[in-house]
DNA sequence: AAGCCTATGTAGTGAACACTACATACAACG
DNA sequence: CGTTGTATGTAGTGTTCACTACATAGGCTT
């Protein structure tokens, strides 16, 4: 009676559809990527789509966790505590530009983006990994410069966000990069007029 | 038979459920506000609501409006075109930041947050509101400083949207100011910086 | 006071959402 | 070659979404 032949392919591939869920959700942001856009894209049916992820907001840490692997700043390197920090901020800002600006589809920060996810969970997934990066600023400013490191981190958080939202906006390469150069150049210029001001009796490391 | 008496208030205020409205989407964002929301904040039924409104879109574009008349920054006065930039600008930042982190339920910019609704219509309409508050910052500077315009609204722009975003994420008041005057200290000494660089020989405004 | 018209309440619409029960096809293993 | 367990496809679930058809209550004009 039942004349239909059932067609299954083999399991696919779960690494690669954590790299298809990446890019949808950081081009388009978790909530505006449904289901259907997923499993449409993985080409594969909902209930597979369970047994291999549990849920989208598992899956969207997922994808976030290797964005995070990947794509995202190496801060250890950019903030390696030997460098000082005249050197190290700009770089830091500098590069965040390069990378929010450089894919005109993959723009911004996924994780600084997830930040304002309408749903609860993936929003609390988002905080978690953007704070281990806040930490690493404020770790690195605590060591370089103690006296102002709040500040500092602050200022370079609100110039990341800021870049960060502008990319998604669509503020081309050029302009985010000069952004970042001149708040470099701001946090360097900063630096110089706060050492000549106290530095005077302290050890110098100038020529 | 049907012996139930049908009740019926008379007409609601329209602008206060424009407020209403306002108050909603300031605080939760377009996407996370929905009708059902909308219409039992302002105890109506749907079709009270459309009838008076249009739609959901319509409605928000009516509150970011309210939200750009009432509580927006006052960017005529603070760009005064007679008004120097180096203290111009750091009165904007700091207005902006006042204004961002004021109220705990109502944080950031409403309609630079409005530029991130998933819904392409209500993104557009922020859009539309946005670009001209750019507009008069590009006016303003065109006319203050013509040689360095663009960078110098981009980083004002980019500044603006980063203090906006972290104040929706909970950096609470003071330490929104104090990026806000800090960044407002590097902008005025770069203005000055450049000023001594190349005004040795022009009109000089000082005493 | 009579009648009209607007805005209301009741009660839905279809579509999209995240997610799942169930039977079965297939690969792995003996 | 038969058995078993897993991941698959079919076909839904209930919920929520923005939005609306329809009848009527009640304020307004006359």
């Amino acid at each position: 009676m039942n004349t239909k032949t059932r067609q299954r392919r083999p399991a696919f591939d779960r690494e690669a559809g954590v790299a298809i869920a990446q890019a949808l959700f950081h081009e388009r942001g978790y909530d505006a990527v449904s289901l259907a856009d997923l499993t449409q894209a993985m080409d594969i049916k909902p209930p597979s789509f369970y047994a291999a992820y549990g849920s989208k907001a598992a899956l969207f840490e997922r994808a976030m966790l290797r964005y995070a692997q990947e794509n995202a700043l190496p801060l250890d390197e950019l903030l390696a505590p030997d460098r000082p920090p005249a050197e190290a901020l700009p770089a830091l800002l500098l590069a965040a530009a390069e990378q929010y600006g450089q894919d005109s589809m993959l723009r911004g920060c996924m994780i600084t983006e997830g930040l304002r996810a309408d749903d609860r969970v993936a929003r609390q997934m988002a905080e978690n990994l953007a704070t281990s990066g806040l930490q690493a600023i404020r770790a690195y400013l605590d060591q370089v410069r103690p006296q102002d490191a709040q500040t500092l981190a602050d200022y370079v958080v609100v110039t990341l966000r800021g870049l960060s939202a502008s990319a998604c906006n669509g503020m081309p390469y050029e302009r985010l990069t000069e952004v970042a150069r001149t708040a470099g150049r701001f946090i360097a210029r900063e630096l110089e007029v706060e050492s000549e001001e106290s530095t005077a009796a302290s050890v110098s490391s100038n020529p």
